[in-house]
RNA sequence: GCCGCGGUGGCGGAAUUGGUAGACGCGUUGGACUCAAAAUCCAAUAACCGAAAGGUUGUGAGAGUUCGAGUCUCUCCCGCGGCACCA
């Protein structure tokens, strides 16, 4: 036999497994289905990451294993292509996105199928693809004539580096999340989609799905669900009173004062009343001018004008309060008004400590623990101070006092909707047009246009957004318009809105002149929906047969990143759960199971990236080492869902490893028949083990297993055929070419994929004896080997018995002795 | 600050879920092979004491429950991730 070549293997059976479509997910299949599902990349121009390789391999693994447990598998793979490092590329070497794109994503196709992963490589899709982005589009337009999708001026977190408008779930600590730089707040009208009508079907959903924790956690987090209540606090000599909202109307007895968002509408309302609204205003200018992040340096120092000549009136106590601004509440929560009860709420607290203002201690802990000098007491207890509701607990009170008042109960959300709109060239044109003679028509009915023409009625989304008329399906897509500039521009308008030819256009609806929406959507579009294309890539009739749908959805297990969770994963549940309100998709959740794989670090634990150069070349390992040992190291070096660091050390391990299986498997070594009972014990226990491990993500004691398995036929002399080649199979999701090869050299003609999961036999792995340890007062003093079904009385002799023990319990008698099966025995005395 | 996860040899990490702590791998040391080196193979490898047999200590710190704790409970320290004025 030749000594261990993988690069000569690995690209042999690629080649047959491609040619025989031994991956391809056949939709007629009587079998049943299972669809592995991983976050497709980015195509960047850096190449495929190892961490690409350490989630792909994982899902591999999962979907070979139930390939050969009888499954028809659907793991598809496809390109997330539109986005900015692209765009940004394309302006700086003035090469076309589409160009770069092409040639980024023929790098990551070459590199990922020199890695062995069983992908259906017929379904590939790609988002910046006219055939695919149609359909996101036709998506949109969903959305849209749903009343989910508005234009409004809005408040919008602005990179000032990337020219762009990001959704609050792109700005990481104040600054933006793709490239770090400083983010503004900017008033820009921005298509939105309306997730909030979401918010409580996505938190519901979450307990239909087998997710792991943090994931779930997160997203709660993130849709932050509270019950409250709105009260009413009437400004005399005042039409509209204030209203605030309150998850403990309990406290309503302590507010002493509201708070109003400088932003708050009614203070302009309120101007002739205000005495010092200069004063005002020039606070609400300084609020707006802060950055994000210097909102979060500020530490949260608490500042704030009062409204002087303005009062409100506690309903509850009748008496007068002040009313102030400031910037620690927030416009866009609640009413973006509060009312304040610093005895109960730290940061009413302290912001009553800064500027003097009553304090009125109304709950108490139910403990009756007096509350230390100078500390807030936020829990719930028992209310006091408060006239009837004296004694009541807090639970209760909420609610009676709240109704006391004529409050209404109700539920608010963290969540905020989602800005769609993108000020850039490299992604999905938005499928709308502007015609200001339909705006008319949509505000006066009788206006000349309808009256001229008979024109269609407007659609839902239409009537909400007048003005915006939709492209109609058979124009669908609007393709991105092929031009050699598209360079941000700083006005924060489209770099499109400069392209006439296409901005000009004529309106669906009346046919006259009018202009095309110039934003694009951002790039978590084509992400959000893409699971379902998979199913029917190439339909050109709807973005997925329903039927189809029906017999693949939902996604049964998804591995990605925790970077995803809010973003990508909230999306993509939000657009799944909206089609299939629609009825355009089978089920209401899209994946049945998510898990997430830790980060992949260079030497050391920094974070891998370009700057200090510590980034690993999937290339280089797989052409020094091979594709199996590079799969095969990343599955063995640690914890799958925890952080790892890369270490070049460790892929010597595995490659020794290989290099051991390939001398084993020399057919000169095999034997037709050679009985080894124990051999055969220990592969039985390692089909158990890798079995297991495999469906709990414990690749790296499912390798470990197999090392042992290996170690112990280093030790024979010849092998059984039978027996070695189970091992193969067992081996061959982790490491697919070598096995083939072995598996194949022993004269099989059937690939050893196709073979089924071998299955272990449970009386073969009861072992006939083990080592009994005994100890005494819970320390291990001896040990010896005894038949396993061993009783206690049996073992207590036998223990007993032994010059060691005797010579420890010095002739005193045992006062208690612990058996446990299989395992010890604990003499106490 | 709040929520989540974690802390085990020189290193990455195991531990049947309360039952021999350190599987497997890296590294290190010694040996075999070799003219030599690499590769490979064999052996040792938690620390301390001891020539050895053996003993003592040991899973971030401290307490507790238990015959028995890396595992459970409480308090604290440290690291990572998420959220962060959401009323």
């Amino acid at each position: 036999m030749n000594r261990y070549h993988p690069a000569k293997i690995e690209a042999k059976w690629q080649k047959v497994w491609e040619k025989k479509k031994l991956y391809n997910a056949k939709p007629s299949s009587r079998k049943k289905k299972y669809y592995a599902l991983i976050e497709f990349p980015y195509p960047s121009g850096d190449g495929l990451h190892v961490g690409h390789v350490r989630s792909y391999t994982a899902m591999d693994i999962v979907a070979r294993k139930r390939r050969a447990e009888g499954y028809e598998v659907l793991y598809p793979i496809g390109w997330d292509a539109f986005g900015l490092p692209t765009e940004n590329y394309a302006i700086k070497h003035k090469i076309h996105p589409k160009i770069v794109t092409k040639k980024n994503t023929d790098n990551f196709r070459r590199q990922l199928k020199s890695l062995g992963f069983s992908f259906d490589w017929s379904r590939e899709i790609n988002t910046s693809d006219p055939g695919y982005y149609k359909w996101t589009q036709w998506i949109f337009l969903q959305l849209f004539e749903a009343g989910l999708a508005y234009k409004t001026k809005t408040f919008i977190n602005w990179c000032l580096n990337c020219k762009i408008g990001l959704a609050n779930e792109e700005v990481v600590g104040g600054r933006c999340e793709r490239c770090g730089g400083t983010v503004e707040k900017r008033e820009k009208e921005q298509w939105m989609l309306r997730i909030t009508a979401y918010a409580d079907k996505l938190l519901k959903g979450l307990e239909t799905v087998n997710y792991i924790s943090e994931a779930k956690v997160q997203q709660e987090h993130w849709i932050g669900r509270s019950d409250g209540a709105l009260l009413q606090f009437p400004v005399p000599h005042a039409q509209t009173p204030i209203e605030v909202f309150t998850t403990r109307p309990d406290t309503l007895y302590g507010a002493t004062y509201l708070v109003l968002a400088p932003e708050h509408p009614l203070v302009d309302n309120f101007r002739p009343r205000i005495s010092n609204f200069h004063e005002v205003e020039a606070y609400r200018e300084a609020s707006k001018k802060k950055t994000e992040e210097e909102r979060l340096r500020l530490e949260r120092e608490k500042t704030g004008v009062e409204l002087r000549g303005l009062k409100a009136i506690n309903p509850a106590t009748r008496e007068e309060m002040p009313v102030w601004i400031s910037d620690y509440v927030l416009a866009g929560y609640g009413t973006g008004a509060i009312m304040a009860v610093p005895a109960h709420d730290e940061r009413d607290y302290e912001f009553a400590r800064k500027f003097n203002l009553a304090i009125r201690e109304v709950v108490r802990p139910r403990s009756g623990a007096p509350i230390e000098e100078g500390k807030v007491f936020a829990g719930e207890g028992m209310v006091s101070a408060s006239g009837r509701f004296d004694g009541m607990p807090s639970a209760k009170a909420k609610w009676e006092i709240a109704k006391s008042v004529a409050g209404k109960r109700i539920t608010q959300y963290k969540l905020r909707d989602w800005v769609f709109s993108r000020q850039r060239y490299w992604g999905e044109p938005i499928p709308l047009v502007f015609c200001s003679g339909c705006q008319k028509d949509a505000a006066n009915p009788k206006s000349q246009i309808s009256t001229v023409k008979k024109m269609r009625q407007f659609s839902k989304g239409e009537r909400l957004n007048p003005g915006w008329i939709a492209v109609s399906e058979k124009n669908l897509p609007v393709e991105l318009p092929n031009v050699k500039e598209y360079m941000p521009t700083d006005t924060g308008e489209s770099p499109l809105a400069n392209i006439t030819s296409w901005v000009g256009t004529k309106c669906p609806r009346c046919g006259l002149k009018a202009r095309r929406e110039t934003d694009v959507m951002p790039n978590w579009a084509g992400s959000s929906w893409y699971f379902l294309r998979y199913i029917d890539p190439k339909n050109k009739k709807t973005f997925a047969d329903f039927k189809q749908l029906k017999h693949w959805m939902p996604v049964d297990w998804y591995n990605g990143g925790m970077e995803h969770t809010v973003l990508h994963l909230l999306y993509s549940r939000f657009w799944n759960q909206f089609l299939y309100d629609q009825k355009l998709v089978p089920v209401r959740e899209p994946y049945q199971k998510r898990t997430s794989h830790g980060l992949i670090m260079g030497e050391g634990g920094m974070k891998m990236s370009k700057s200090k150069g510590n980034v690993v070349n999937p290339d280089s390992v797989v052409k020094d080492f091979g594709a199996d040992a590079l799969r095969l190291y990343e599955m063995f070096i640690g914890p799958f869902n925890q952080p790892v660091a890369w270490d070049v050390h460790g892929i010597l391990g595995v490659t020794r490893f290989l290099e051991r299986v390939w001398m084993l498997g020399d057919p000169k070594r095999i034997a037709k028949k050679h009985a080894d009972k124990e051999l055969e014990a220990l592969l039985h226990k390692t089909i158990k083990k890798v079995s297991q491990d495999i469906e709990s993500m414990a690749f790296n004691t499912a390798v470990s297993a197999c090392m042992v398995f290996v170690n112990e036929c280093s030790k024979r002399e010849m092998l059984d055929r039978a027996l070695w080649q189970t091992f193969l199979r067992v081996l061959s999701p982790f490491a697919p070419h070598i096995t083939e090869e072995l598996w194949q050299v022993l004269g099989n003609k059937k690939s050893i994929h196709e073979e089924l999961w071998p299955v272990y036999n449970p009386k073969l792995i009861r072992d006939e004896e083990f080592v009994l340890v005994v100890q005494i007062n819970g320390k291990v003093r001896d040990s010896f080997t005894v038949p396993s079904g061993i009783t206690q009385k049996e073992a207590e002799s036998l223990a007993l018995a032994r010059e060691k023990i005797q010579a420890f319990l010095g002739g005193s008698q045992p006062k208690k002795i612990i058996f446990v099966p299989g395992r010890l025995l604990n003499i106490v005395f």
